[in-house]
DNA sequence: CGTATTGTTGAGCGTAGTCAAAGTTAGTGG
DNA sequence: CCACTAACTTTGACTACGCTCAACAATACG
């Protein structure tokens, strides 16, 4: 049993691309699960490991990452309250990245079983799965021309500009002016920078006005302004967010 | 009707994963057809475009890629006699990036409509095509830690290693040392580089024994050598390779 | 209060980018 | 078959964005 408020985000962003019927809703609240808590830095999935289960994000923030035989992490994609961190480890024989928190997180773990049962009977749910992780497939391919095609100050601003627009469209932030719990080498990880020059990117938008900067933590400050800086389109998204 | 020599390299790959049974086979070839030839540089599919139809490649090389607002050109991904080029359009809602040929090409374009009815009559197959989505997005994590993190030497070698990888498990090269249809340019864009410093790359490769090089074309001479240089796993293909 | 983590700054360097021009190759049409 | 052209490749000179190394400062946390 998950409890509704846990299920909003997830809900609510389902539902921005169909409608789910009440019986589809009770169907995901009514899952078998086994909450799990990871503090932060902690890995959820490891790479080569074969998926058991599948997990909900409940609160905080996790990412995909890999790390290269030279030791250098790279950030594939950030989870928020209401992503699924691994469905599609459901299908696939063994975990081909990394699944580490970045802040504190909760999970509701659910049986591979339970999710195929889910899928079976409430074939909304099944389609709504599959486009999550198609959504997924076109987040990697823009983070792809994010990193082979931008310079610095763009990839970050496009960083930032996703990830307050999907806090926004989950719920999780009032506006597009949210607090990203972030650090530096995370985001230099993200967007295959160094710390040191993320650092000096960094200060260049708070000179700007852009954003504002803390311990951990940035703040959005003008999301037009980094919307231009990156060449953000939400197309990409596919009304994910 | 598509002729069973078509469709060897694509049960060639699914049969890696996965035994498919003879109705599954003959269901596939059955699917209602329409051939078309595309000229090399020609766009098979245009991001913003709703999707109409689906296509497997028969013959040539596609893309899939992005152009920025500045003009640069991203491949995504590269498709190979026997892939679908834009399966997850089934579901999406609009093209989120171009497919382009990169050699001339001709597809078997199949009616939305068709996939769908053969996925709901033969679970196998819609099993393999959604498996070939997930492997899509594994590529595409794999290509982020690529250009996010590795040089140019690693990078090109990275993905050489790919496509006669992919050639040679889909039975269109008899050996993992291939010859790759692609120009400098076609490669600078894969990789997030220019075509002078690919060009510069390409010349310490040949140099060092690795590959051949010829007009629009290359050889892969030394594919353990690559290998060592791109820091090569196969995991990330799934055994679709 | 001490310590580990995270952030900041500086100096120097190097990989890859830019610009430009010349050289090759394949294809085209006369 | 050859001249012409467009696309592609190669080379050189110069630039710059981002990396490396290193030291130090700030913050959180036990």
């Amino acid at each position: 049993m998950i409890d509704a408020d846990a299920l909003k985000p997830l809900f609510r962003r389902w539902e921005k691309r169909s409608e789910l019927s009440s019986a589809d809703r009770e169907a995901i609240a009514a899952l078998p699960v086994t909450r799990r808590q990871f503090p932060r830095n902690a890995y959820l999935v490891r790479e080569g490991e074969p998926p058991r289960e599948c997990a909900l994000l409940l609160r905080g923030t996790t990412c995909r990452q890999k790390v290269t035989v030279r030791g250098a992490r790279q950030i594939l994609s950030f989870h928020i309250a209401g992503d699924f961190v691994d469905l599609h480890n459901c299908l696939l024989g063994e975990a081909d990245h990394n699944v580490q928190a970045i802040t504190g997180a909760e999970v509701a773990v659910i049986p591979k079983a339970a999710i195929a049962d889910v899928t079976l009977h409430h074939p909304a749910v099944g389609r709504a799965m599959w486009l999550d992780t198609l959504i997924d497939s076109s987040v990697h391919r823009e983070w792809v021309v994010n990193v082979g095609r931008r310079n610095a100050r763009s990839r970050i601003s496009h960083l930032l500009c996703e990830l307050s627009l999907r806090l926004q469209a989950s719920g999780l932030s009032e506006s597009l002016s949210c607090e990203l719990q972030l650090n530096q080498q995370d985001i230099a990880d993200a967007t295959g920078l160094t710390d040191v020059h993320t650092n000096r990117t960094l200060h260049a938008l708070r000179r700007d006005g852009l954003i504002g900067l803390s311990f951990r933590s940035l703040k959005v400050l003008d999301w037009q302004g980094l919307r231009n800086e990156g060449e953000f389109s939400e197309r990409y998204l596919h009304h994910a967010a």
